[in-house]
DNA sequence: GAAGATTAGTTAGCATAGCTAACTAAATTC
DNA sequence: GAATTTAGTTAGCTATGCTAACTAATCTTC
């Protein structure tokens, strides 16, 4: 087929596409977290824990940032990681800030997760073609460098 | 050009892959909550009354089913949606089903919400080529095809 | 070096959303 | 007609999001 650059993107095309994603990101979402339960730890504790864990220690402010929460949302969240003993909190030179790190315990809770959700992902993914799972692969690159224009 | 990293997915890429999608949900949600608290519904709310919007009316457990949450939890967005004057209940033959069908209103507040999340994803989509903007259409449809496997 | 301004984080208080357990009411089964 | 099943609600818990207002530490400025 002549498929060629003048073919641009619709903006009727882009609806659906806002619309669609929207709701995949939802659903995608609503059914990890049946998986994610399994770990005892809420999807925002989760998700913080894996910035520091995948991510590195960083302070509390820093944390809120990457995770595009408040500074009072972030620290709720890291009190619950803290009261599960997930995460450690060390001071720093600077006596205002706090210096965030996850514990051994912490990271492996996380890897079990990453675990089971790599399992199901596994499992959704075998319905897809050889073609279409590298596709999504490759895909998934596209979705990150969106986010951050959004 | 500036095509995306050709890799192939390896056994082991599966846990990244797995790890990156459900992270890029999670900040795709949070950057789109941004733009969707404007309409002053809240998230579990405005999907919901997306599919009565674009799927029709039906009944409270078929609409739970639908968002893949529990009874209690969607009777108390109904009742959000209701209070708002969102969503109408009518009665059905079945005296113990209720109809859940979307108001005018309730339909213009989600069509705006659309348009500007449209316009937040047009406007990061142009950070990517015409190519890439296709494969993303192309991800959703990947994705909407394994969430149901989920 | 002290007064004031800025920065980091917490606390308080509100709303939404998820769950399970236990209830009411209607329909179906026996 | 009694018992069971099904649809939805109510009550009560936890987690997460926010803003406003606070404390404490650091930086600025004179």
């Amino acid at each position: 087929m002549a498929d060629v650059k003048s073919k641009n993107m619709a903006p009727r095309d882009a609806a659906a596409i806002a619309d669609r994603l929207h709701s995949a990101a939802i659903h995608l979402l609503r059914k990890l977290r049946v998986r994610d339960r399994e770990s005892g730890v809420g999807p925002a504790q989760l998700s913080a824990l894996s910035v520091l864990v995948f991510g590195g220690a960083r302070s509390l402010g820093e944390l809120a940032d990457a995770e595009q929460v408040r500074p009072p949302t972030m620290s709720r969240i890291v009190a619950g990681l803290q009261r599960s003993g997930l995460v450690r909190r060390l001071p720093t030179e600077d006596g205002r800030r706090v210096r965030l790190e996850a514990s051994a315990k912490g990271t492996k809770i996380l890897q079990e997760g990453r675990k089971r959700r790599v399992e199901s992902l596994a499992k959704a993914l075998s319905s897809l073609s050889e073609n279409e799972q590298k596709h999504l692969a490759e895909l998934v690159d596209l979705l990150q460098q969106i986010i951050p224009k959004l």
